[in-house]
RNA sequence: GGGCGAUUAGCUCAGUUGGUUAGAGCGCUCCCCUCACACGGGAGAGGUCCAAGGUUCAAGUCCUUGAUCGCCCA
């Protein structure tokens, strides 16, 4: 392999490189025969219609990065993808195609538009998961299911009929959330409620047989047209005479009688409440309960129809205009008040709902939810963050029916056969020839599709087989952990948790994962029509998709939302640059070596890795070097903490952990500090090192896949690796091992580092030009430390850049220079020409005040009874020994202080 | 109307069961294009943790109230 690096990291090629192998070499197909332990997870299908957008990178980002650590740590692990048919956005955008070619959808006919939705979903329904192997999400591709696959519409039909059979779903004339747009039911969960500023409009309604007039307010005037009565409380006295009298309904020649019920607030409006069953909710309870007749005003698509008189055919709005306006006319509008309302908008289209009697399917959620509040509560399905159970809980207890029948052509037909003789409804798993009632041949299958939803509820079982068990059924499921975000709790994580239950006897997911929202840099949700969408892919073209998905992971603190900016990512590109040049150093550094005879194979190779940390191999000095000790000491602990957080979710934590290891840890410390002995005189201390950085780099990037794929799986193909491994995704995570863990060495380290940090203070206080090196002094009263900068004085040198450490017992005289000092050292460099007095002075004066004020703090509490006598002792202790610390400390700098001033 | 969340450095955010001197990234200031990296190295400035009460030996963290903002449900 060749060893031209170039000096700044160039995703672009790399990335696509790679995505295009992880593919074409099928590398991450599950084996349901692979006996290790599993993990599974399925992915929100994604709208066939749609393109990657910046939630679905979050959502994958997340995913990708717990399937690619579940794969590494040795599950048999399942990533299933898949795409959702999407019923209105799918036609709609069929029909917008069809109307391009001046084609009406509706003259075609309802066979030959299914025809040309699914050739438009076999060209153009691939962009998502084109994307999605391009951002390298690790799926199963041979899994890949589409919910009107013939196997997951066979499950929708299964699922349909046993709630039927079970007396689940059920047939029904009710108030439904209509979408004249759309031009079909929508849910309640589809239908946004939005405050608006409208009008309260008081009309006269003449009392029949009187010069009266009783005054209702509307918000709707058009709707009036379908009125059938005047309802008034019973309790209201104003009215009570007029009870049970006729009114002339203003704008028709129609007389609807003034009825009495309670549910009509006397406080709203004039306390008369005009009743139009076929439009409104309550009304139409009113309606039931006094038997009244329900008059539908409107057509499909929100236009008056004949029933409406002489306004057919206006659009509801124009109506509304034209009915105020002849009601003005005629004498009849009271007065108009502005008046906020909330209305309900379709969540897809955002055009006003109509409500709207109809017939239509829907599931009983009552006895569907019980269980899945059950298994929440148990905690059979673990839900993180914690909080959302509460937001869960309260939706499951007041949940309604869901109608489930939309008036669409795309999408699975409910299995319901309507017989032309005997009216009754056969519901079937086999398409039938006859009615199951009455044998008559003249049926007919209800012309109605099913929501979306439905057939996403059964997503987790629907896609590995069931109503089989098959193989895959009965390995992967019930599936470990679903992702997905908060914003669909309802609409499908709470949904498949019923389904689930009611289908598979078991929870869908052990763990449910809610993530928060993408937001633009206002903090406001994205959105496509107003074009503050951010596109991934640019992104990802832009800075790599490493940088992307680092970026995101690092930002995705469970609960918080993300604002996402070029600056964010920025930084994560030049962590790439980072990992890059790190590798770049080695190879570099490597040729150097390898004049000398050694090979890359007997530094890095596989099995050499596996056994370090190397010894130097000199006999006398047989102890494993300091930093070499910490480094994989360090390894172990990071290892620790980025499983742990992995486990909890806490993808920026472990962002986070892993950031902080490889660039401080590794290049800044670990690199800098064994760089002379990579190219040194003795030949074994250079194998040993050589031997060590190559197993440190090699875990790093271990540890880093899972987060940065494309260049980990680069920079690991230019090691040496055995013959037939494919790919780094499917090595093992590092482990944590016991044996590297050394207490000692990070201490020992640590205080090294204090030094060298303390001498570069002192370098940019004296403003010294950082090439120059000079002398400095050291004294120390622990014997130990002064052993400790004694074995390890060349690094500590070379990285504070002096010439000599000159160590001595005690404490140094700062008349002769400046010091900084800890507790356990003093470190001096002789004054030069460019010290700034006044400067060390307030700096002196200031770091004595703090310390005063916080050795006053302790002193205080540990004088005090109470607190000795409940503080547990280690917190005792500790503040002792502080104490002691900062009181040293604060000794030392007021003594220069003095001595400066 | 009910519920949930947020308020910590100039900006965007971490801070897991209360316990050393509250952290990061970006931005800012100073010095350096030192033979891996200027997408870099070194040093630094910057915070009464929204407010007021309370619990506790101890509160950014727990409780109460309020303010401001956001989201969800009705």
């Amino acid at each position: 392999m060749t060893r031209e690096i170039p000096k700044a990291y160039e995703p672009q090629e790399i990335e696509e490189r790679w995505a295009k192998y992880w593919f074409d070499e099928k590398l991450f197909l599950a084996d349901v025969k692979d006996p290790r332990p599993h993990w599974s997870i399925a992915i929100p299908p994604p709208n066939v219609t749609g393109s990657l957008h910046i939630g679905h990178m979050l959502d994958h980002t997340e995913i990708d990065i717990l399937t690619r650590w579940r794969r590494m740590s040795g599950f048999n692990t399942l990533w299933l993808p898949g795409t959702d048919h999407a019923g209105i956005s799918t036609q709609r955008v069929v029909v917008r195609l069809l109307a391009k070619d001046g084609i009406d959808y509706r003259t075609l006919g309802r066979e030959e538009f299914e025809k040309r939705v699914w050739k438009w979903k076999e060209e153009s329904g691939g962009t998502i998961t084109q994307q999605m192997v391009k951002i390298g999400d690790s799926c199963d591709w041979s899994r890949e299911r589409f919910t009107l696959d013939p196997g997951l519409s066979r499950a929708v039909r299964e699922a349909f009929v046993r709630l039927h059979e079970d007396g689940l779903i059920y047939r029904a004339h009710y108030m439904v959330n209509w979408c004249p747009r759309c031009m079909t039911a929508i849910s309640d969960l589809e239908t946004v409620h939005t405050e608006r500023a409208g009008k309260l409009w008081y009309i006269r309604y003449p009392v029949v047989g009187s010069k009266e007039y009783i005054v209702v307010a509307t918000t709707r005037p058009e709707t009036m047209l379908g009125d059938v009565a005047v309802a008034v409380n019973p309790e209201d006295e104003r009215y009570h005479k007029l009870i049970g009298k006729m009114v002339i309904l203003p704008l028709t020649d129609r007389e609807i009688p003034i009825i009495a019920d309670s549910y009509v607030d006397r406080e709203f409006g004039t306390g008369a409440l005009k009743i139009t069953p076929a439009h409104d909710i309550n009304d139409f309870e009113v309606g039931r309960r006094h038997k009244l007749p329900e008059i539908d005003v409107m057509t499909d698509d929100g236009h008056m129809s004949p029933a409406a008189g002489k306004y057919a055919g206006l659009d509801r709005f124009e109506a509304r205009d034209k009915a105020v306006e002849d009601l003005q006319a005629a004498g009849l509008l009271e007065k108009v008040v502005e008046h906020t309302h909330a209305i309900g908008t379709c969540d897809r289209c955002g055009t006003i709902i109509e409500p709207r009697a109809s017939t239509q399917w829907f599931v009983k959620m009552k006895p569907l939810a019980e269980p899945a509040i059950e298994a929440v509560e148990t905690g059979k399905i673990q839900v993180t963050p914690e909080n959302w159970k509460a937001v869960y809980y309260e939706w499951m207890r007041n949940i309604r029916d869901w109608c489930i029948s939309r008036q669409l052509w795309w999408g699975h037909r409910i299995p319901a056969w309507h017989c032309a003789e005997c009216k009754k409804i056969t519901v079937a798993r086999e398409t039938p020839t006859n009615c199951a009632y009455c044998g008559s041949s003249k049926i007919e299958q209800d012309p109605d599709v099913l929501d979306t939803w439905f057939s996403s509820g059964l997503w987790p079982f629907s896609t590995l087989g069931w109503p089989d068990e098959t193989a895959d059924y009965k390995k992967y499921y019930p599936t470990s952990t679903l992702i997905t975000g908060r914003d669909i709790l309802f609409f499908w994580a709470a949904r498949m948790i019923m389904m689930g239950l009611k289908f598979t006897g078991q929870v869908p997911f052990h763990q449910l994962y809610l993530h928060s929202l993408v937001l633009t840099a206002e903090g406001q949700k994205m959105s496509k029509s107003k074009g503050t969408g951010l596109d991934p892919l640019e992104l990802t073209a832009k800075f790599g998709t490493d940088a992307m998905r680092f970026t995101l992971a690092s930002m995705a603190a469970p609960g918080s939302d993300i604002i996402l900016g070029d600056d964010k990512i920025l930084s994560a590109r030049a962590f790439a640059n980072k990992i890059w040049n790190a590798a770049r150093f080695l190879f570099m550094n490597l040729e150097k070596f390898e004049a000398t005879g050694a090979t890359l194979e007997e530094l890095a190779a596989p099995e050499i890795r596996e056994k370090a940390p190397y010894a130097t191999g000199n006999a006398a000095a047989n102890a494993l070097p300091l930093v070499d000790r910490w480094m994989f000491s360090r390894l172990a602990h990071v290892t620790t903490e980025i499983n742990k957080a992995l486990e909890e979710f806490r993808f920026h934590e472990a962002a986070h952990v892993v950031y902080h290891f490889f660039w401080g840890d590794f290049c800044d410390w670990y690199i800098e500090w064994v760089k002379p002995q990579l190219t040194g005189a003795d030949k074994d201390a250079s194998v040993a090192a050589w031997r060590n950085i190559f197993a440190a780099m090699e875990s790093a990037l271990r540890l880093l896949h899972p987060f940065m794929p494309f260049i980990t799986e680069e920079l690991w193909h230019r090691l040496p690796q055995r013959a037939g491994q494919k790919s780094i995704a499917l090595q093992s995570f590092p482990t944590a091992k016991p044996e590297w863990i050394d207490d000692a060495a990070e201490k020992h380290l640590a205080l090294l580092q204090e030094i060298v940090k303390a001498a570069r203070e002192i370098r940019a206080e004296l403003k010294l030009d950082p090439k120059k090196k000079v002398a400095a002094d050291f004294a120390t009263s622990d014997a130990a430390t002064a052993e400790l900068i004694r074995e390890n004085l060349d690094p500590v040198l070379r990285l504070a850049a002096l010439t000599s450490l000159n160590i001595s017992v005690g404490a140094l005289d700062s008349k002769a220079g400046v010091i900084r000092s800890t507790a356990q050292f003093d470190v001096r460099i002789a004054y030069g020409e460019g010290v700034d007095k006044q400067a060390e002075l307030a700096r002196l004066r200031k770091e004595v005040d703090r310390l005063a004020k916080d050795i006053e703090s302790k002193k205080k509490r540990l004088s005090d009874e109470v607190f000795l006598s409940r503080a547990p002792e280690e917190i005792r202790r500790n503040l002792e020994t502080t104490l002691t610390e900062r009181e040293s400390e604060h000794q030392k700098l007021s003594d220069r202080l003095r001595t400066l001033e």
